[in-house]
DNA sequence: CAACAGCGTTCAGTATTTACAACACTTCGA
DNA sequence: TCGAAGTGTTGTAAATACTGAACGCTGTTG
């Protein structure tokens, strides 16, 4: 990816100069000027400074780095998904085969007493899912809900969460989230 | 957020040391523990030369700045998902509540004769999803598959396609799209 | 045709980042 | 207990990025 390339794009389409930016961005227009001649690399904290000056976060800026590449397998039949059960949780990942996946979509199946631990699971993106069949309790920060056929969720992963089984029927659950960290 | 700290974090987190990670970089150890301790703000070309040993993109690294808002309804019912059918396709969407959903979760209906229309579908993303009753034809680009109870699949949105039931019974499918375009 | 205000580029000097080579510290095995 | 090999840190010199003040250019206004 062509940094110097890119910057200039988006300083045009938010149709602003060289020393316009350079002004919001508390930098000068020279800086601006060699940054997108790519004469200069800049580092890290005067490129955040020009960005704010637009404004744009540095996710934005590189996510046209996320340039896929070419095919792969399209349908899995059931017996494809890949296992990648933990403990007593099974649990089937859709598309393995592709490339830089940004979403794990999984098939879960909660056998009664199972459960992801008690120390809660915390990470980035968020997560989402229904219940197809059985009940399922999930914790979720300080909260506590059971989920029964038909209900469903949506919450961001860093809130400390666990899924958990204490009835007597096997639950099963479709859930997907993003990124994916598999 | 922590340029330095976030680095650490992933290093450690692959169990890398600052000279084993500097040698696959391709840079000094004294560069790698420069950065982490914020005693330099390195420039964009090291930093990639830097995840370029991890390996980690730009975008994966600068990710943690999605820090998101606070809380909002967490688990829905069958009857709160929002209904966004489209024709005789009936979808119902998950976290309607959710401030900045990153990923569109639909529970879908195709009855018999149901299709997403002549002209393919096209727009940025992923999307993925399992059939979990009846059978679905699914085209995309010029290939098309016959999907049955328990079959799933995963394709970049950007390639053309189109989801269509010429078959006698309904079919039900639950599905999940990145960046949610809702 | 000036005079002016805007544009992006360039140059010299200053500030920052980087490599290289040391350092002190810990762990492991002879 | 004494190297040997690992860890992260730090000082100095070389490389690179940034500022501030020019420059040449274009379009506008009197």
């Amino acid at each position: 990816m062509d940094v110097g390339e890119r910057l200039q794009a988006i300083r045009k389409l938010k149709g602003l100069s060289q020393r316009e930016l350079a002004k919001r961005a508390g930098v000068t227009n020279s800086t601006i000027s060699m940054i997108e001649k790519n004469s200069v690399s800049p580092s890290i904290s005067s490129l955040r400074k020009v960005l704010g000056g637009i404004p744009m976060s540095m996710v934005e800026f590189f996510s046209e780095e996320l340039q896929q590449e070419n095919p792969t397998q399209i349908v899995y039949k059931a017996h494809e998904l890949i296992d990648i059960s933990d403990g007593a949780v099974t649990m089937k990942l859709v598309g393995k085969a592709h490339p830089s996946r940004a979403i794990a979509f999984l098939n879960e199946i909660y056998p009664p007493g199972a459960d992801t631990g008690e120390e809660m699971l915390t990470h980035d993106g968020e997560e989402t899912g229904i219940l197809l069949e059985g009940k399922l309790e999930l914790v979720v920060g300080l909260e506590t809900f059971i989920l029964e056929a038909g209900d469903s969720y949506y919450f961001e992963s860093t809130k400390p969460h666990r899924f958990r089984n204490p009835y007597d029927e096997p639950a099963r659950l479709i859930s997907a989230a993003t990124p994916a960290n598999f």
